[in-house]
DNA sequence: GATCAGGAACACG
DNA sequence: CGTGTTCCTGATC
């Protein structure tokens, strides 16, 4: 049994835009590929042709196939057969191999020096003996393609999700709103290296959206509108099979993070308790490599948590979202475990490679963003004020420059400076004192609502 | 004293 | 060049 590791969608959505318009049926292979978050880090793209976003997204995921007699011509063989490569004309990278049972003997990419494993995130853990590599047993070839169409599917439902979550959008794309499209061009714009001003030549309907030609998006970004073509693409196709899936497999996925928003109902569940309360959620033994009882490892949440989630830790992009500037790993590796912070976690990074653990930045506006989306673990430090107009107090400026200076991993942040970078945003129109201007509280402007 | 506003120099990718 | 970070002065709450 064979991994390859390969990056999906948020470091280039052409790619996985190709994974999910021509390669879910991949001949001969598919069997038991499972999709799994990690930022592997793998030169799928020549870096011509990698987007800037690239460099700044996390996570890839990590196809895990095995070994076929006659290997995906996709994930295992040469250059000429690759749909990669017929699409984006380049010859393919390297792809690495690694067998997950045998992977604790096996110097590879998950195995930096140093690196830990990420129980959390739920990455290969090299210590698992091999009977409890999680591998789900070999499927009958008929189902084939099918598991490897869902793991994708899941990977990016997991993914879109996320990003649904924090911009408060709907998962499909042809039921936007002018705004929600506004906050989806934002959110990729910024990981797109899209110009400034870019929502303006997006002042449509989801529909009117998706109606757009690879050629509009062109006309509209030359160099960032073709990635939004392909990101806008993914989202439709994660979209369909989505719906084709629900209509051969029972009950609809519930977003859970869409529907909470679109109920208005209580505050946002906190990530672990979407995993064990929210049907969206994916069960634990769902992921590939989850935790047999009696290990040491707990079950690693793979997609509970998506990378970049964690306001105080590193997300994707932010440059995410990744996503994009779902963000800096080296963030991981700093200080307190004050138990005050809502996260056990502070150590570094754990299934991180270390060279995805370094060009990755987060911007403070999408920072506290996030920290506001999960009132259930900051509303002691920062809170809605109305949520509506984006008007946002915080309660506790020492304890939030300290969460800031965290994650930039600027020990010496403090409220002097994060409301110094505050007010560079005012110049920037995302963020600007309320009309009645009192103390601590700040308000979004509408396009990063 | 804490916060706010903004200039300026600087770092970093 | 964009996005902060750091330091600063002066004003306001």
């Amino acid at each position: 049994m064979s991994s390859v590791a390969i990056a999906a969608s948020s470091p280039d959505p052409r790619f996985v835009q190709s994974i999910l318009m021509e390669d879910t049926h991949l001949p001969g292979g598919g069997a038991n590929c499972h999709v799994t978050y990690s930022t592997v880090k793998t030169e799928i793209m020549s870096s011509e042709e990698r987007p800037l976003s690239y460099e700044n997204s996390s996570p890839c995921y990590t196809l895990l196939q095995p070994m076929q007699q006659n290997p995906s011509p996709v994930l295992f063989s040469g250059p000429s057969e690759v749909q990669v490569q017929r699409r984006f004309d380049r010859s393919p990278p390297p792809l690495i191999f690694d067998d997950p049972r045998t992977y604790q003997n096996s110097p590879r990419i998950f195995e930096e020096p140093g690196l830990k494993v990420d129980t959390h995130f739920g990455d290969i853990s090299p210590s698992l003996p091999p009977q409890h590599s999680g591998f789900p047993p070999q499927t009958q070839p008929g189902q084939q393609s099918e598991n490897f169409e869902e793991s994708v599917l899941k990977a990016l439902q997991e993914e879109i999700d996320h990003i649904c979550h924090i911009l408060e959008i709907c998962p499909d794309p042809t039921k936007w709103t002018n705004q929600e499209v506004n906050k989806w061009i934002v959110w990729y714009g910024d990981q797109f290296g899209a110009p400034q001003g870019i929502t303006d030549r997006f002042r449509m309907s989801g529909e009117e959206l998706c109606r757009l030609t690879l050629e509009d998006f062109k006309q509209k970004s030359k160099d960032a509108g073709p990635n939004f073509h392909a990101q806008l693409d993914v989202w439709k196709n994660a979209c369909k099979l989505s719906a084709r899936r629900e209509q051969h497999s029972g009950p609809p996925h519930p977003n859970y993070y869409y529907n909470s928003y679109r109920h208005n109902s209580v505050s946002s569940p906190t990530i672990s308790e979407c995993s064990e309360t929210s049907g969206a959620m994916m069960r634990r033994d769902d992921y590939i490599f989850h935790q047999s009882a009696g290990s040491d490892y707990p079950s690693p949440p793979i997609m509970q948590q998506p990378v970049g989630f964690h306001p105080e830790y590193p997300s994707q992009n932010e440059a995410i979202p990744s996503y994009s500037d779902y963000y800096s790993y080296t963030d991981y590796n700093f200080y307190d475990n004050n138990s005050d912070t809502p996260f056990t976690q502070t150590d570094d990074l754990p299934g991180y490679p270390v060279e995805c653990q370094q060009k990755q930045t987060i911007h403070l506006w999408r920072f506290l963003k996030e920290l506001l989306l999960q009132p259930e673990r900051y509303d002691r430090y920062i809170r809605w004020v109305n949520r509506q107009e984006g008007i946002f107090k915080i309660e506790d400026s020492p304890k939030v420059a300290k969460l800031w200076g965290k994650r930039k991993n600027r020990p010496a942040m403090n409220y002097d400076k994060l409301s110094r970078s505050i007010r560079q945003y005012y110049r920037k129109g995302i963020i600007k004192k309320t009309a009645n201007s009192k103390r601590l509280v700040y308000q979004f402007c509408p396009a990063y609502l």
